[in-house]
DNA sequence: ATTATCTATAGATCTATAGATAATGC
DNA sequence: ATTATCTATAGATCTATAGATAATGC
């Protein structure tokens, strides 16, 4: 709404141009609006003019940055599961260290993605959207990261860190442990994710039987 | 979509008209065809035409027993809602029992509710839809509940039967833990409900340090 | 007379395309 | 010449209302 700012926009990217007198709005402003409008209204009901309104420009000039509205939501759903896939995959990989602190230190930051930052993007993943096959590259990020989850807690069994009855119970349990901060952020947007981060690390050792 | 079956459309309501030679479509099936659709596409992608379709009428007819679609939303929100908050009354309302049980009781009863019947009815809850002001009663009935995980929590520690650091964020993690079915239920939705009843139960008493 | 449907449609969108144009960089 | 915008608009919806009508119950 407020688009005031002559500020360049960004610092290290090369120079573009200025059409109309004003700084171009680029992808990365469009994507931040669309991210905060899906999380509030979901994706259905968020209309492109909505979207366009937030940066201040017509309708029609976000089809110059992307070629449809699903684009939108694709990009920011990849963006926001990256980093825990990546997190997921380097620690999987070190196969010499502490696997129960391994599982733990995805948690936590698994937790503080989902808990910082100014939106609630996590809810991304809650959009009834994303189980179309369109955002299938996402699907799988999310599956992986289920995965990791499960290898990382099997390795903590198999070195005696943990004791529970059921290790794939117990995975998609503390996954979703985790996932819970989306929905206790809708609840309360004033969650404090170093408490959250916290209660879950001590929930999780609890629950695996690790704290005794 | 298939819809041949010519038996009464209920068996102790009183008799009613049979227009065009079938029987009645009736409040009931509609809803059950809104909550399929609104689960599975979410509330703003499914429109009044789908939902008629699934019932076999006409889109108009539908307004012959609901003054508009956010009615169907609504009314779905507190039917599925109101049993756990009956539950968590009654149980609140019985200071004479062992508070900890009690706990236990509610979230075995809160998991079976979004782990059994035949679709994820749950995931209403998450609709972004759902935080309009126009669905006030129900998020009153879902504060109602969360406060009386909180309550029957504090009664389990005054009892000396848990031991937490924080009960309030231990609350909203239980509650969450709960709710997270909703959530493993969508990534699988051939989620055995006991198993997972079993396995929040279990949880819960680690979480609690109630086990030992 | 009442119930539960139907047909027809108004009015309001919403997404995306076509083509023009102003500012910038070379 | 390229970039990033604009105006205008096509075409496809979508929700809800108006009014007609067939089947039933009294």
């Amino acid at each position: 709404m407020n688009r005031t700012d002559s500020a360049p926009a960004s610092t290290d990217a090369p120079r573009r141009s200025r059409p109309h007198g004003k700084d171009p709005v680029g992808r990365d402003r469009i994507l931040e609006a669309a991210a905060r409008l899906f999380v509030e209204q979901g994706y259905a009901a968020t209309t492109t003019r909505q979207i366009s309104a937030a940066v201040d420009i017509k309708q029609p000039s976000l089809y110059y940055h992307f070629p449809n509205k699903a684009a939108m939501l694709n990009e920011l759903l990849i963006d926001t599961a990256r980093p825990s896939t990546e997190k997921a995959r380097e620690l999987l990989a070190d196969t010499d260290s502490d696997p129960l602190a391994q599982l733990l230190t995805l948690i936590r930051f698994d937790v503080h993605l989902l808990a910082s930052g100014p939106s609630n993007i996590g809810a991304l993943y809650l959009l009834p959207e994303t189980s179309e096959p369109l955002f299938g590259s996402f699907q799988a990020m999310r599956q992986e990261l289920v995965g990791a989850y499960g290898a990382l807690l099997r390795r903590a069994l198999a070195a005696g860190q943990a004791a529970v009855d059921d290790p794939a119970e117990t995975a998609a349990l503390l996954f979703s442990l985790v996932e819970g901060v989306i929905l206790r952020r809708a609840d309360d947007p004033r969650l404090d994710a170093d408490a959250v981060a916290t209660g879950i690390e001590k929930a999780t050792l609890r629950i695996l039987a690790a704290d005794r």
